[in-house]
DNA sequence: ACTATTTGATATTATATTGGTATCAGATAA
DNA sequence: TTATCTGATACCAATATAATATCAAATAGT
């Protein structure tokens, strides 16, 4: 079970690139090529991260992408909820029906509180906390 | 994102059926009626189930299945370690090779970290005190 | 013995999610 | 003008999950 999905993985990562390189535009070629990424599942990701004004681009030659937030500033949490829609633990005991029976609230009740209790943690880590990591 | 499958969803489901239930064996059908679960998809959950010796069956009429591990002694953790072969956070950070870069690490590093967090919270969660909060 | 009801075992299909690819237009630096 | 880049979007592939179907063996009641 995947807590993360490759697009979250693969943003974490792409990010945490710019955050430790040099400053300026950075291709998603290059970032591609640096991180292990395939070429346009990046650039889809690299675009929705665009759209969210956590990077800007700039076409042509000598283009890319940069951060446009501090490092700090990017927490785990809120890249979950652009590429996943949040982590929703206990989605599943809805569906169509909303809760048939009080056993599944029972649950429910548990799976939201460990939610909690992970966006928390998420929230605590950050583009900057794992650059510093990278760097000890 | 699913925390739990509907596997170990339907488990709890089932075995909190049996612990607040009757004494003696109940069949599938029923089950499969009283908790809204696909009756041959709650076979096979019960076929595992009781391979892990969780609960035990009888064939023919009058026969069905019945709890051999006392609620208390049933956790959460144990369920998704039967039906989703555990939780394993950051197994997507693998794959093919082990840890391209030093990025996936520091990233791997705090999945297990909150892998442990989550799975101990599941270790505190039982068939019986999911059946205590149902009563109160 | 016969029948209805139940589980054991196993194969198969369906659906949803995730992961990944391809294409073409528009921007821009040299 | 050309090569290099992003924006937008449509599409396909792989995998995991969810669900169904079938048949043999066990067993209780008659």
């Amino acid at each position: 079970m995947k807590l993360l999905t490759k697009h979250t993985d693969y943003a974490i990562r792409a990010l945490l690139g710019l955050a430790v390189g040099e400053d300026g535009y950075v291709s998603a070629k290059l970032i591609s090529k640096q991180q292990g990424i395939p070429y346009q599942f990046l650039r889809a990701i690299l675009q929705e991260l665009a759209k969210k004004d956590l990077i800007e681009s700039k076409s042509g030659p000598s283009g890319g992408v940069r951060l446009t937030v501090k490092p700090e500033n990017i927490n785990i949490t809120s890249l979950i909820e652009i590429f996943q829609g949040g982590l929703e633990f206990s989605q599943c005991l809805f569906r169509e029906q909303l809760c048939q029976n009080r056993g599944n609230c029972v649950l429910r009740s548990e799976l939201l509180r460990i939610e909690k209790i992970v966006n928390n943690e998420f929230n605590g880590i950050t583009i900057q906390s794992l650059a510093d990591k990278l760097k000890s």
